[in-house]
RNA sequence: GGGCGAUUAGCUCAGUUGGUAGAGCGCAACAUUGACGUUGUUGAUGUCACAGGUUCGAAUCCUGUAUCGCCCACCA
């Protein structure tokens, strides 16, 4: 037996040789594990790409859950025989790291993006993602992750990049890209487009002001931005008021601070008559709804607030400023003309950039749109948001937990056309050219039109358009590459739930277009790792933990096992150093099962023919494979947090608090027969226990492999039989 | 306002098709120099939020109530 094992287990000693060792054996390539013999050619496949990890930092804690899963589901399948690929890559998460870069650029050295030209200020963001994208890159190799190292993308790389512009030229040939004048959330701190995906709701005490408009208007109105009001073009109220029925359809003349505004009276029921006088005033520029009431009313639409939120209407006091400011201006000038009504304050939630938390205003503005709703002749007139419900409903995509498939429908019920251009530098640029810099004549292509006097479009596209593709861009498309016909539709992926609508539904949509094929097979989302408290980990609350740390001191596999069992996939878990450190006592308490077993059958080799059990340990080998049935049969649907527990606590509970107690007896009492049974039976449940484990706890598994005297590695032996006798 | 969940031991949470309540941690007592003290044995603690219903039988299925949480939309 080897002196390793007289002391207690390091998985600090042990982990990076051992993953040194798998790297170097190539086997996480699957093409290896054919070349070798390891794996049937001809065997079905099972694939997977890594959620791709924002390069704005470095992985946390919800990484390493997501890994765990993920790995678990990777060694398993390897084990099982499939053709198993894992592909790793990295987002380069355009906005994100972008306005963390640029937070820090501020903070450290009081410079903006506006004292660079374009293509220095992208070379420095792309320099401090690629900085943490080494950083990860190394973390996941620390989480013991059978990454197929050789097929690494990243969202921002040349080949990704030319996924990118052909899908963006097929959707505009077909008229699903339109560029278009519409309302959209301008963050005037970041000074871009966003989403309505990437806006925080905050709530605030805001003051609610009700007043007229001049003396001769006949009908009150509330509002908390009364700066806008000088961009009014009507005063909507609801058809069933009896309070205005008499002014509906009259055009009122008001000289309103400086503007002369034309105020007709509509009838929308979109009107609450229970909020504030009942009748709102309409902006048609500057709110979602206003805007949509103004398409239906043929309203005009006047702009009075720029991209930088300052008026761009109103007298010479109002004109030039803050908005803020102005709408304090409006409240003195209506209170000194005793126009005021009324002044109070309310609760209200008021729309925030998630990145840079500026106050999004709603801003009239070109951009580039993804029309969800028109049908599309080459899928069978079937529309984007059609085509982003047809695998669920099919069956073909299983998300779960299946309750989630009630939220992705209901999440697709609201969708609008997606705006995916955005102000920012950090991205890919959006691939259309005009001519002499005018809109009269323009080019969508992958390369530059040929011609001096072409310029391209400055705006990026939105991070989510490159991650929508992630799972056949990784895979060589637009090429029809060999692995996008062994490994697409991918066979698994392991998302947060946070990101169900964000990408789960982008790259279903995407897929479905380009490929008419779902991205995967199942989707299995999982919860939020918190504190230990239930708080989430943010900066502001310095309760972040560094995995390396809890590695340092417990050993990956130990980490691993935290936060697989008991972890019941969609819902949120608490993390506990106490949990952990379980685990780590769990693999020494393997480690020493396998000294025990070593120490106690020197001599004997394990043989997988023996046939020599006596009646007990014929039992006891009939009830493991059962067992291992059972085990394979809770992992193959999906309920990791089941199959590790049960594990764990047959190692536990019944190898060592039993098996090993009752063989320590018959060693010191049994007939030679029942002794060398015995030995034969604990050298098996050695080997299965090892290999059951191993997608659980690789490391400290395959480390007792190496110091068992096998030639092979753990990672690519056979997953026992359990139906074959052995 | 719309949607989705949760409520089980002191704490954190499991509980797969309905069949006498489970784990980890914590707690108590005892044991032990030979696989492991990162141990073993034994033990205590629950009206499974509440009220009805279905059933021979409900933590589990149905209805309602309460409390908490999350997501989406948003009050001008």
């Amino acid at each position: 037996m080897n002196e390793k094992f007289l002391s207690p287990y390091n998985p600090g000693d042990t982990e990076k040789r051992i993953y040194e060792m798998w790297e170097k054996s190539g086997f996480f390539n699957p093409d290896v594990c054919v070349e070798k013999g390891i794996t049937d050619e001809n065997a079905p496949a099972f694939s997977m790409v890594l959620p791709p990890p924002n390069i704005t930092g470095r992985l946390h804690l919800g990484h390493t859950l997501e890994h765990s899963i993920q790995d678990m589901m990777v060694r398993f399948h390897r084990m099982k025989g499939f053709k198993t690929l894992w592909v790793p890559g990295t987002d380069h998460a355009a906005i994100a790291t972008q306005a963390r870069f640029e937070k820090d650029l501020l903070s450290k050295e009081k410079k903006s993006r506006h004292d660079f030209s374009r293509e220095e200020f992208f070379s420095m963001v792309h320099a401090f993602g690629l900085e943490n994208q080494k950083d990860m890159q190394q973390q996941m190799r620390l989480l013991g992750s059978s990454l197929d190292w050789s097929r690494e993308a990243f969202t921002l790389d040349e080949k990704r990049s030319i996924a990118v512009k052909t899908a963006f030229k097929q959707m505009f040939d077909e008229g699903l890209i339109y560029r278009g004048h519409r309302i959209v959330n301008w963050d005037p701190k970041g000074q871009t487009t966003i989403s309505d995906d990437e806006i925080v709701y905050e709530e605030r005490k805001a003051k609610l002001y009700t007043f007229k408009y001049s003396k001769d208007f006949p009908i009150a109105i509330s509002t908390t931005r009364l700066e806008t009001k000088v961009g009014d073009t009507a005063v909507a109220v609801h058809p069933d008021d009896t309070r205005y029925q008499e002014f509906i359809g009259k055009t009122f003349d008001v000289d309103f601070c400086g503007e002369k505004l034309h105020i007709k009276i509509i009838a929308d029921k979109d009107v609450d008559m229970e909020f504030g006088t009942g009748a709102l005033g309409v902006t048609p520029s500057h709110s979602m709804i206003d805007w949509e009431m103004a398409e239906r009313h043929s309203l005009p639409k006047i702009q009075v607030i720029d991209e930088r939120a300052k008026m761009l209407a109103g007298n010479d006091e109002i004109k030039g400023k803050k908005t803020t400011e102005a709408r304090e201006i409006i409240a003195r000038i209506l209170a000194e003309q005793g126009l005021l009504i009324k002044e109070e304050e309310i609760n209200q939630n008021v729309s925030t950039a998630e990145r840079s938390g500026g106050i999004v205003e709603p801003l009239p503005k070109l951009q580039w749109f993804i029309n969800v709703n028109k049908p599309i002749p080459s899928r069978g007139n079937k529309t984007l948001k059609e085509l982003m419900r047809a695998p669920i409903e099919a069956n073909e995509t299983i998300i779960l937990p299946d309750n989630f498939q009630k939220v992705y429908f209901n999440w697709i019920e609201n969708l609008h056309d997606w705006c995916v251009s955005r102000q920012i530098i950090y991205g890919h640029r959006i691939p259309v050219w005009y001519k002499n810099g005018t809109d009269s004549k323009i080019y969508c292509g992958i390369e530059a039109p040929q011609g001096d006097d072409w310029a391209q479009d400055t705006d990026t596209l939105d991070t989510w358009f490159s991650s929508g593709l992630w799972t056949f861009s990784t895979l060589g498309w637009p090429e029809k590459t060999k692995d996008l016909l062994t490994y697409h539709p991918t066979s698994f992926m392991d998302p947060a739930y946070e990101i169900l609508f964000f990408w789960v539904a982008r790259m279903i949509m995407m897929s479905e277009y380009f490929l008419g094929v779902p991205p995967f097979k199942t989707v299995l989302l999982h919860g939020i790792v918190r504190d230990k408290t239930g708080k989430k980990f943010s900066k502001s609350l310095k309760n972040g933990i560094e995995p390396e740390e809890i590695i340092a001191q417990y050993g990956t596999d130990a980490l691993r096992m935290s936060m697989v069992v008991g972890n019941t996939p969609g819902s949120d878990i608490n993390f506990d150093q106490q949990k952990v450190k379980a685990y780590k006592n769990f693999a020494n308490k393997l480690w020493n099962i396998a000294r025990f077993i070593l120490s106690s059958t020197e001599g004997v080799n394990f043989d997988s023919s023996f046939k020599d059990f006596t009646e007990t340990d014929q039992k006891l080998v009939d009830e493991e494979k059962a067992f291992i049935a059972e085990i394979t049969k809770e992992i193959e649907g999906f309920k990791f947090h089941i199959a590790s527990e049960k594990i764990y606590h047959f190692v536990w509970d019944t190898v060592a608090d039993v098996i090993l107690e009752e063989s320590k007896k018959i060693f010191a009492e049994g007939d030679e027969a029942a002794i060398l049974s015995r030995k034969q039976y604990l050298l098996f449940t050695l080997e299965n226990i090892l290999k059951i484990l191993h997608p659980f706890m690789p490391f400290v598994t395959e480390e007792i492999w190496q110091l068992t005297e096998h030639e092979t590695l753990l990672l690519v032996e056979k997953w026992p039989h359990t139906e074959a006798q052995k």
